[in-house]
DNA sequence: GCCAACGTTGGC
DNA sequence: GCCAACGTTGGC
């Protein structure tokens, strides 16, 4: 079992609106990057665990904690050319694209801000912070717990 | 295969 | 809204 961050902007798609999804479910589709292609299709396996972080945000932080209930399956938006996500590179045959599906598992009783992260002794070398684009990336074991323990304490 | 130009992400 | 970082594209 491993564990994972993901990122998405609230504008867009929030922790909120995956609680409120049907069966708290959603395809985490859209993904248009290689590394985080790789993760996803290749590494990604049901019973993972994944930090939902909100970026662009005030302020941008780790929200709550979702479960991986679905491995990796074709992104269809790729095919689709009215889509933005549209690739012509991508057949049916040979698709690039993928992505999982995620349940919301629960709230963090209080964010873990980006702020805090780049300040924490244990958690300033994490993949987030490194490398700042990437919207799929490992989380340790030790950074997971480090995490959690944070968010339940006030700061 | 190099690398300049261009596009995107995301913090601020 | 700006712009740095960095991934991707395409001419050569």
């Amino acid at each position: 079992m491993n564990y994972w961050l993901m990122k998405s902007e609230p504008e867009v798609f929030s922790y909120a609106d995956l609680e409120k999804a049907p069966q708290q479910t959603t395809f985490w589709d859209n993904i248009r990057n290689y590394q985080a292609r790789n993760f996803l299709r290749d590494e990604i396996k049901v019973g993972d665990l994944v930090f939902f972080y909100h970026s662009n945000a005030q302020p941008s932080a780790i929200v709550g904690i979702a479960k991986v209930v679905q491995q990796a399956s074709v992104d269809p938006s790729q095919f689709d050319k009215k889509s933005d996500y549209y690739d012509p590179k991508a057949t049916q045959e040979k698709p690039i694209w993928y992505g999982v599906h995620i349940q919301a598992q629960k709230a963090l009783q209080r964010p873990v801000s980006l702020e805090e992260i780049k300040k924490h002794l244990l958690l300033k070398n994490m993949m987030l912070v490194q490398r700042g684009r990437l919207s799929v990336s490992p989380v340790s074991v030790k950074e997971w717990e480090t995490i959690v323990q944070l968010a339940g304490r006030s700061r």
